[in-house]
DNA sequence: GCATATAGTGTCATAAAGGATACCGTGATG
DNA sequence: CATCACGGTATCCTTTATGACACTATATGC
């Protein structure tokens, strides 16, 4: 297996990696995707996975990503309200990236993050 | 325009993805991380590449990026001043996010055209 | 003597992102 | 009758990421 030589790394026109970047960006884009990935989820049930997400944010973000076709909102007529949210096919194809950004959070940002946890879970 | 401000590290599995979205998604991060991934670059050569940024922002960025133990600066007691900019084992083990970035990119942003349509597939 | 290139730094301004808080409508529950 | 759950809106307000612009030092070439 021959080390990949990069040497087509040209990110002249409308760079891809910022449009993208800029896509998924948002603070609390990059969970909800990685979320939704599992499957359907309904507004609060979203709003649970993420700790301390405001309503009016999770909107906003959940918004933004359906206006740019990633996820699709269904609206059930019942009271209480019921609002499913899932993937569209545009969005299940951001799963490599998403996969690659919990992949390398978890070989690289468990090291520091988890230390205190570590060393906890040690204790016990 | 501001980006994002990702601190919460307490969610649970999806605690990876936005950490490491925290740590690449300065506005041009990416686009340096990419541009370095095909080797060591000057600082002007650097900003050559990324049309529009400014002194300060990219010093603010490659400085961040520095932090972060993903560059390393080496500076040359010469005048004028020439400073390398280049990756390290850790910056180099975001290749993968940044080649599915830029794949993503590739495919779904090629323009505004496609991007419409993939929306308008996904309505269908 | 003067401009040029390089790699910055400092200050100030601003638009946008994100947060806090309050409110809505209604069916079921107590 | 009062309250809660759900999925939001509507207004504020604060934070901060980014931009514009000016300034620096000095070896070198003209």
């Amino acid at each position: 297996m021959p080390r990949i030589r990069h040497t087509n790394f040209d990110c002249a026109p409308g760079c891809p990696v910022e449009g993208t970047l800029n896509l998924i960006g948002g603070k609390w884009k990059g969970m909800i995707l990685f979320h939704l990935m599992s499957g359907t989820l309904r507004f609060n049930e979203i709003r649970r996975h993420l700790n301390s997400v405001t309503q009016r944010m999770l909107t906003n973000q959940l918004r933004e990503l359906e206006a740019d076709g990633f996820i699709t909102r269904k609206v059930y007529a019942q009271v209480p309200p019921k609002v499913e949210y899932s993937l569209t096919e545009h969005g299940r194809s951001l799963e490599p990236i998403i996969s690659a950004l919990k992949l390398w959070g978890d070989t690289h940002l468990r090291s520091q993050a988890t230390k205190a946890a570590a060393v906890r879970s040690q204790a016990a």
